[in-house]
DNA sequence: TAAATACTTGACAAATCTAGTAGGGTATTA
DNA sequence: TAATACCCTACTAGATTTGTCAAGTATTTA
């Protein structure tokens, strides 16, 4: 329930790797593409409408690439996925545009909308920043993780 | 972002209509076709899932429809979206069956875990019953909203 | 200045998913 | 026994998603 398409999972995601370039450091599509394992044609139209939106902006050139605009710490994900989507829509009747004809009567507005609310909110606080950190932690865990795989191993245990 | 599918949608308003019957008068398919425009075909397909998930049973025959098989306070709205679709999964990689190919080395994981996990808790908390109670303040509010838009035409303000 | 690198843009198409229909049942009750 | 209402499977039109393709333009470095 509740899916997330790939093109905006692939743009945090893209994202993510122009935040490790952060300060100075532009990262290009084709980088992105082979750490993220999504396509570079595909890359581009997602990257295109986040440099649009002024989330990233782009280095051209030999040695060219994207850039974030603002600090790692300042882009949350939930502007990321507003970009690429525009504003939280759970239910159609919540898209201002088409309007829920029922409203007075339909009782799930209300909890589409706490919850919109609830999700946004959440999103809102987590940034790239924590993203950076958490790889650190991810890394940290896996060596930590190796090495204990390779003392059981060394000690005869597991397979 | 993160729509939620209009069957899914329909079958939570599909149980707000049984759950009025509650406890013991059965809702026909026509009913809650009527009230929240739905058709009867599609809701049959909606109702028979939910049925099979042991959350309605139905009653044949003349004066025949469904009914809740617990107590509204005791049917949350994540209970209801997880029969209609499986459990909350807002990224593929999330899948069991797909597992994430990456886990490792994907930063992005963990936050739809999270995230998921923050629906799912925040839906658990709102049941049936809540939206029942919900009708009643809507109606109230509706009222009153009559009232005072009755008042102002009286009083010649507004249009 | 030429070549290499890399971003830019718009059109398009395959694949998947959603939403809903159709049409044939079966069970129950008045 | 006729009317009512649930039961079930298959199917399909259309929307959406997920990309690809091709032909650019801009910038840097040798």
């Amino acid at each position: 329930m509740l899916k997330l398409s790939t093109k905006r999972q692939s743009g945090v995601r893209a994202m993510f790797e122009v935040a490790r370039g952060y300060p100075d450091r532009p990262i290009s599509i084709k980088e992105i593409a082979q750490r993220q394992e999504v396509s570079v044609a595909y890359l581009e139209q997602i990257l295109n409408t986040l440099r649009r939106a002024g989330l990233i902006s782009s280095v051209r050139g030999p040695g060219g690439g994207y850039l974030l605009t603002h600090g790692p710490a300042h882009i949350s994900i939930a502007a990321i996925l507003r970009e690429l989507e525009g504003p939280v829509s759970i239910a159609s009747c919540m898209d201002p545009d088409e309007g829920c004809h029922r409203v007075e009567g339909c009782v799930t507005h209300t909890l589409w909308c706490s919850l919109g609310e609830k999700i946004e909110a959440f999103l809102s606080t987590i940034t790239l920043d924590d993203l950076l950190k958490d790889e650190r932690l991810l890394i940290d865990a896996a060596e930590h993780d190796r090495t204990l795989t390779t003392r059981k191993a060394a000690a005869g245990q597991d397979r």
